[in-house]
DNA sequence: TTATCAGTTAGGAATAGTTACTATATAATA
DNA sequence: TATTATATAGTAACTATTCCTAACTGATAA
């Protein structure tokens, strides 16, 4: 990705091209497979020392709010008990930061199926949860 | 869910039964709907103000490790970022705590169909993400 | 019933990841 | 080029969780 393009998708979105937007975005761009901020972060002092943590941080932040690049985590971070243990999914309520059970069988079955003909080459599948994203509507 | 129920499931997984240890599982029980830790400390803290913190995080972690409740999420806790905005899936491999792009049309649009025959009501989807938890194995 | 001991607990200190703060600097604009 | 709103550096603060250790206690077996 050259710099040039970088430069389009923050102009696109509005946002001030700053020398520091540009380095992090190249660098998240670069990174494969999903790297965390740390790795992020020691990325990006790699070729720029003096960019602060901070800023990187809410760089980070203003580009997923921004959808340049999104997160694999959308709710909020901290670790939540379930006293189910069974095969069952998740609602994600986005508004109000909530987790509802989703318990349908048609789903489990339509997915061992589609699993069982899929197969992921050399990888053991242990299990699959469905996370259904949204909010509740008031009409 | 009775005292004694609470015993007896301690017993079956060989833990020691301790007065937090009824007192924690009793209040996850009794808490609807995937409490956080602290939301199990406060509760717990209001029976049995005593229990000490390191205490409940503790007696959880070792809940969990006995498969007596679960935990939401099973990755590690640090934020994650993507480049990638479509949407897509993710294998989450718990050897080394890798996450894995996972891209299949055919997965898109049996899901779709399926929330498409099965709206949830009342609620908004925005979208749906399949977590595929396993590891790689070696032949 | 009591003695033993491995496992558990309380309480506080330490840590890691992230966010908040603020004076200074700078990109966009007119 | 001057103006202004926004972004940044550097550091302090915060939050969730883990670590540490001396004291304690449930389970077991005599």
């Amino acid at each position: 990705m050259v710099t040039n393009q970088i430069r389009e998708i923050l102009k696109d979105k509005n946002l001030k091209i700053t020398p520091q937007r540009v380095s992090i975005l190249e660098t998240v761009f670069s990174l494969k497979n999903h790297p965390n901020a740390q790795q992020i972060i020691d990325a990006v002092h790699k070729k720029n020392p003096n960019i602060s943590v901070g800023t990187i941080y809410k760089t980070l932040d203003t580009f997923v709010e921004n959808g340049v690049i999104s997160k694999v985590r959308h709710t909020d971070e901290t670790s939540r008990y379930d006293w189910r243990t069974d095969n069952h999914h998740h609602l994600y309520v986005e508004d109000d930061n909530q987790i509802v059970d989703y318990i349908n069988d048609e789903l489990n079955l339509l997915l061992e199926d589609f699993f069982r003909r899929n197969r992921i080459p050399g990888f053991e599948i242990k299990s699959v949860k469905v996370h259904i994203n949204g909010n509740y509507i008031q009409e």
